[in-house]
Order: structure tokens, then sequence, then C-alpha cells
DNA sequence: GAAGAATATTTGTCAAGTCAAATATATTCT
DNA sequence: AGAATATATTTGACTTGACAAATATTCTTC
């Protein structure tokens, strides 16, 4: 992510690079989370396993256009957790072209571990804002979210 | 970033999701704009090269810390800026360890550029807040910071 | 003022992501 | 049906950033 150093001031910071501080502390925030359970996995590994976790299996593409990753870089993702055990790729019933992902029994007890973690780091994070705030600073997000997508 | 697929449904992504979104729509915007003006520059070199602009000259490792760049990433993207003649890096009076890094005349005329661009796409993004919900997002992103860096 | 600790920069190595090409299969159109 | 087009997955080449080691210089402390 970055090294390791003192906090720089931050007057003002433009949108962009304060969204950028934000999301790189809070992914670092979880990856330690997961270091202090022994679990080593990286913040997308823990993303594609929260996804199998609560939308349960599903096509290699869409689980890569859910997180957001590159279709190669989920191959070797996939490839990685399922060298550890958390997952399977599964012919798919409808369509010989995709794969439908599970989890496995060790993937799934995992899972279960990881939903504590990503709690309490969102909890971490968001103390101190209030449920009307956290409320908002979603709402706002997800609108600049939709700005930015439908241009004009 | 990514590759060029349609938008995924988004029901309440979680916070750690919605942030990688948002922030790489804006990337992706940034450097759209950029490239539409005929600039071939990264959202990293845009950012190194606006606080460079905005702050004037100062030594790779304040400049490193400003956009939360590695000291080696930062040495690279320097040999780059500075071979397409943007910058310069020029001997620190106090400290001969450091450098001082400074806009050639052709990096401040692009700077003037960027900032056109910059101020572009923050507008776009921004559209659908009022002044009030601007202020707020801002201000609830810099308290998350804050949880995040000063643990409990 | 000299030893030790800290900082600035550079370089090598590695991990992860993007892009483009290859292959296999589905879908659509005529 | 057959052709053209689109999608799913994998792989290789390339880029970028993180981390660690090396070197040079400055700061601290005894």
């Amino acid at each position: 992510m970055k090294a390791d150093i003192p906090h720089p001031p931050d007057p003002q910071e433009s949108l962009g690079v304060l969204l950028g501080l934000v999301r790189s502390e809070l992914v670092r925030a979880m990856e330690a989370e997961l270091a202090s359970k022994g679990l080593d996995l990286r913040f997308t590994q823990f993303l594609i396993l929260k996804r199998l976790g609560m939308l349960g299996p599903m096509t290699a593409s869409e689980l890569a256009r859910a997180v957001e990753l590159d279709g190669g870089a989920m191959t070797r993702q996939l490839d990685h957790l399922e060298g550890k055990g958390y997952l399977r790729r599964c012919p798919h019933a409808q369509d010989r072209r995709a794969l439908r992902i599970e989890l496995t029994a060790a993937g799934e007890a995992l899972w279960r571990e990881l939903t504590g973690c990503n709690e309490r780091v969102l909890a971490a994070a968001q103390r101190s804002l209030g449920e009307t705030e956290r409320r908002r600073l979603h709402d706002y997000l997800e609108r600049v979210l939709h700005a930015l997508r439908d241009k004009h």
C-alpha cells in the first residue's frame, strides 16, 4: 500500500486525494486486523470471499465485476484461493464457457471469521459518525459514483 | 484501473467497496479528461505536478509523503517527469542528502492546464451535491480518516 | 567531537493489476 | 443452419507500487 511514514498534515485535501487516503487507511486497517487473527489474506482476497459468502456461488466474471477486478487478475486470485482450499471451480450447468465458483467448507468457515473482522474495522472507521451521518456519507458517495458513471 | 465493463448493480455496498469504486471512477474520469486534452499523464503524475504547482519546490520525500507514495516509486516517477522536461532535480541548499524538486517552465505551463481539468472533473463528480453536502462529505471523510489513523 | 540513530535517495526484487491475444462456447441475425 | 458477433476464461507482456538493502549525509547524545 504505502511506506510506513508519519502522517502528513492534510489541510483541505482535494476529494481525489482524500478518497485515496481514506481507502488506503481502510485497506491497511483491514489487513492488519486479518493479520492479527493469524490470517494471511490481502484485501482483494477478502473481498472475493466476502462476495461469495454473502451472495453464494457465482461465475468468475460476475465476481470480477462485483469487486471491480480485471478478468486476468481474477483468474490468478482464484488460482491462489483455490490453492489454499477456500474455494472450488465447478463447471457451470448452463454455460460451458463459464465456471461456478463456490466456497469449500474451509472457505465458509473462514468467511464467518472474516465477517467479524470486517465489522470491527468498519465500526472503528465510522466511530466518530452518528447514525444519520453514516447514512449521509453512504448516500453522498453513491451520488458521486452515479454522477461519475452517468456522464452528463 | 479495471477492464471496461458494464456497471454492476450496487445494492448497499460496504464502505470499503464503495470508496474503492468512487476513487477508481474518479481516477478514470481524470485520466480520460487529461487524455482528451492530448496529455499523456497518469493520475499519480498529475498529483505530483499539482503539488509542486500549488506548494512550490520541495524535497522528493516531502512530495512522496504528500501524495502518499513510496520513496522508491517517487524516484521513478521523478525520472519519468524529468525526462519529459516538466521538472528538475536541483541540489538542496541546506541538506546535501536531499533534492529540491522544481517545475520547469514547461511544467508550470502544464500545471496551468491541469488545474482546469481537475476542476472540471471534481465539479462533474459533485454536481448532484449541494454546497452544504459537499462540505459534509469532506468533513465525514476527514473524520473517518482520523478515526482510522488514531487507533482507539 | 565521535558513535549511533535517523533521514534522503536510489536500486533491485516481488506482488498485483491492466491490456491484449488466444481459445472455447453462446447468442444473434439472416 | 451458418456466419458474424459477443462473452468466459486463461495466459503473457508490461506497468506500477511496496518493501528491503545500500549509500550518503545529518542529527543526537554522551
